[in-house]
DNA sequence: AAAGCGGGGAC
DNA sequence: GTCCCAGCTTT
């Protein structure tokens, strides 16, 4: 019996002939194979190579759902004959969709748009406007990794965004899933995608019950992916609607929980479906709990401006990075003892020596890996200090439309007025 | 391999 | 409350 796989490699990228080399060396060890080890290789069969029928009714089925049900977006064409998108809307949509849901995104893409309404624009802004047109959507380094995209494609690609997966990895915020959607959709490409719809999808078709965050699942998810999506010689040779229908299936008809399995183009393929237990699929490892901190705000009052806060920026890295902010630090011990703690911060990081500090609110904020509550203190200086520290300046808080803000900070501020 | 990185939708 | 979302990068 031999389990080396029989799998095209013609129109895959260096990365995806590595991984299958690395795994075709691992099946070769596995041959002669142990007798407990019939379940793991009948398992990695099937994910090597589903049936040619399988494959091909999957791609005509998914393919002639999209057809009908494809939901309207800003960045897809009106209809199939009208003119195609330009690659930048592509572009610009990935990184808005990375991690965050359609709905949540549209508006966001049609301000941004608004402003930047092609690449050489976007290239040419100050990263101060991209990250405004950002604010309120999260994960702000998309932000400013898609403006060093746009400045990287104009200096050395000639302005013209790649179409091949090596180039469009190169690029920063550009994994292996924007650059597969990227290629597929803007310039058809064959290429494969896999995210979380995808994984959702695969996982429950062909019954994948491993962790499919686990690394060695991972690839081969994405072998898999690689086999489905259509290639050149194929009748149905549409990658970036193929690719997009998968995505469409897993927010319309195969979701996290109740999926739509009665109205399922490939319910009768469905492994899941027939096992009858399609939501309990796919299986992740156990995620870390939010750790609980304490942040502690400083709205400092100019003493004869009125509604003139002091502001920082945040720096380059880490949470919230480059954004701006009522002076804010990071302390985690009971409040009662906080106040000294904040008038010796404010004078030896901010040259400020309070007069009174008043404490004004408090709230809390949650991210993916943090539960923090906020301290909101009123602070009014002794005197105008005579120069600010770099990054930091006096600000009107009715003029803050040109800075981004992250969400708790806007919180804090509306407090203030 | 694991952690950091946001905010909101859906239930 | 929970889980997850058209993931990427750093450690």
């Amino acid at each position: 019996m031999t389990l080396i796989p029989t799998l095209s490699t013609d129109f895959l990228t260096p990365l995806y002939r590595f991984i299958l080399l690395h795994h075709r060396q691992t099946l070769t060890h596995t041959v002669p194979c142990q007798t407990q080890d019939y379940d793991l290789i009948a398992r990695y069969r099937l994910m090597f190579k589903p049936h040619s029928n399988t494959i091909k009714a999957i791609r005509s089925r998914l393919l002639d759902w999209y057809d009908q049900n494809a939901r309207s977006l800003p960045w897809r064409p009106a209809s199939p004959t009208s003119a195609p998108i330009p690659p930048y809307y592509t572009l610009v949509s990935e990184a808005m969709l990375q991690q965050t849901q359609v709905a949540t995104v549209i508006p966001y893409f049609h301000r941004f748009l608004e402003t930047f309404p092609t690449l050489e624009t976007l290239a040419n802004a100050d990263e101060q406007q991209v990250l405004t047109l950002w604010q309120g959507l999260g994960y702000y380094r998309r932000a400013r990794n898609l403006h060093a995209c746009a400045k990287t494609i104009i200096t050395e690609h000639n302005g013209i965004i790649p179409s091949d997966i090596d180039s469009l990895l190169a690029l920063p915020g550009i994994g292996q899933y924007t650059a597969g959607a990227i290629a597929s959709i803007a310039f058809n490409q064959p290429a494969p995608i896999l995210d979380g719809n995808v994984i959702r999808i695969l996982s429950r078709i062909f019954f994948i019950t491993d962790p499919t965050d686990h690394t060695p699942v991972k690839k081969q998810l994405w072998l898999l992916a690689d086999q489905l999506v259509p290639a050149p010689v194929s009748t149905d040779f549409r990658p970036g609607d193929y690719n997009q229908s998968m995505m469409e299936l897993g927010a319309l008809i195969c979701s996290p929980r109740n999926p739509k399995c009665d109205t399922c183009p490939i319910q009768k393929l469905c492994k899941a479906y027939a096992d009858g237990s399609p939501e309990s699929l796919p299986v992740t490892l156990p995620k870390s709990k939010p750790r609980p901190v304490n942040h502690h705000i400083l709205a400092i009052t100019h003493p004869s401006q009125p509604n003139t806060y002091l502001l920082e920026q945040r720096p380059p890295t880490g949470l919230w990075s480059n954004m701006y902010q009522l002076p804010t630090l990071e302390l985690n011990h009971s409040k009662d003892i906080a106040t000294d703690q904040l008038a010796a911060y404010a004078q030896k990081h901010l040259k400020i020596k309070p007069q009174a500090i008043t404490p004004l609110k408090t709230f809390k904020h949650q991210t993916t890996h943090l539960t923090i509550t906020f301290h909101l203190h009123a602070i009014t200086p002794a005197f105008i200090p005579s120069q600010l520290k770099p990054k930091t300046q006096w600000r009107s808080l009715d003029k803050l439309a040109d800075l981004p803000f992250s969400n708790p900070q806007l919180k804090a501020i509306k407090a203030m007025n």
